[in-house]
DNA sequence: GTTCGTGCAAACCTTTTGCAGCCCA
DNA sequence: TGGGCTGCAAAAGGTTTGCACGAAC
């Protein structure tokens, strides 16, 4: 991971991970992950994908996204503020640009002190809703 | 299950566990939920909490919540749209009033069909606040 | 009495761990 | 060469399913 980070070895198992992930239109999960590196002829054992997953999250190169399912997914940190759309039918999880909520206050009207924020939505993707 | 909705049968079980999802002071997980009847003698197998969990959850009585930990809760629907802050600090969910959601279109400028959303909010509640 | 629901245990699925062999530094 | 990394298989944890008995209607 970038320039041996921290006593870390750079193999090939783990740029490829780091890379599916980085390069990937959303947050992909666990079996996205071992899907894609299958589909490109770098099958990789599924111990080490979860291995190398939580060795980038301890490392803040990723975070989990949590979203409607029971399914984690994973993005690279270094990414904007953005938030995600969920299709009800495909499953798949999209990248939206921007930010839809204008919340200038830092604290809420409860009393909250509010340090992040996350939203997410969810209906009909564009490709389901044209093969429709 | 409100006078015997679909064809369902009310047994003791299932007003049991309606009851402590709707009288709790915020989302359960299914352990809390076992250990709730458990607390007050009326344990329950903990496949029959699964099953009318799931039960509830087709029936629309009761959604899920996810938070940023793993852990599945779950709270009546019958309550306003809300959405939920999360104290970084003691864990504690919040419901909270409204939305701070200005959104207007129904199609993002993705393309995507918007049916519904959730908003997170994390940081330190008004208890940790003061007491620190 | 018939049908559905419950509880137990087994099955299942996802994630983690132990270990022997391999590979990077 | 040595110690971390990988892959396999077994284990662990959480959820679902099959089945026989019991409860609801």
């Amino acid at each position: 991971m970038k320039e041996n980070h921290i006593g870390l070895r750079k193999t090939k198992q783990r740029e490829l991970i780091l890379n599916v992930i980085s390069s990937a239109p959303g947050p992909v999960s666990v079996n996205e992950i071992a899907q894609l590196l299958e589909d490109c002829d770098k099958s990789t054992g599924i111990a080490t994908i979860y291995r190398t997953v939580n060795l980038l999250l301890d490392n803040e190169l990723i975070q989990c996204v949590r979203l409607h399912d029971a399914v984690q997914r994973y993005e690279p940190t270094n990414i904007p503020h953005h938030h995600h759309f969920h299709c009800s039918q495909c499953d798949k999880v999209y990248d939206l640009e921007g930010c839809y909520l204008h919340l200038h206050e830092s604290t809420l009207k409860e009393g909250h002190q509010v340090n992040s924020h996350e939203i997410t939505f969810r209906g009909i993707c564009k490709d389901c809703k044209e093969s429709s």
